[in-house]
DNA sequence: TTTCTTAACTTTGAGATTCAAAGTTAAATT
DNA sequence: AATTTAACTTTGAATCTCAAAGTTAAGAAA
């Protein structure tokens, strides 16, 4: 068995999960839309987009839409597959 | 949407989670089993168990056998259920 | 033009969690 | 008598989490 070894220290969190799923569905979310699903106040919501882009998991585009500012996310290449693995991880775990 | 809430924050930790896949796929593991096929030190281990017999997931049978202590696990009804919301709101989540 | 609001943060700090190391207990083995 | 095994408990440091408060820059309202 390979215990939880395949199963990626990064998404531990509910949170980054959850962040991980929006950007998974949909490319370019907004912050605010974010926010808005996951229901986060913005100091936590910051600090776990950080640490999923400290790692390369997902990246940042910000852009003035009129004059207002617009920060959106996308999962990179690199986060998309270790979240698949994740997902794969915990399949082979729960014995789908 | 419903964002991460459906997700247990008990399994939050890929420990919980390798415990929790362990004691759903087998009834009655043993500690030295646990121990081996996550391979955990004892206090880590100990302190995942404590944490999921402390809200219910799981129950503990001692024993001896001849002269040799044995403990065992299970998970509990309550644990059974809270896993299966657990996998279905991860499932929701990410849209399988 | 001063104040208010909104977007999107950053900083801070307290509290919770995690984990390995070391110590414990009681029995079995050498 | 000394060592090993099962199954812990305790400890403490490191890490993680999260909400509150502060920040910046722009646009809208008074």
């Amino acid at each position: 068995m390979e215990g939880y070894g395949l199963l990626n220290k990064a998404f531990d969190s509910r949170v980054r999960l959850g962040l991980m799923s929006v950007l998974s569905v949909n490319e370019w979310v907004s912050y605010k839309e974010i926010k808005n699903l996951l229901d986060l106040t913005d100091g936590n919501l910051a600090s776990h987009i950080h640490a999923l882009e400290k790692i390369n998991f997902i990246e940042i585009n910000k852009q003035f839409i009129g004059k207002k500012p617009l920060t959106t996310y996308r999962v990179t290449y690199i986060g998309k597959n270790a979240f698949k693995e994740h997902i794969l991880g915990l399949e082979k775990l729960i014995n789908i």
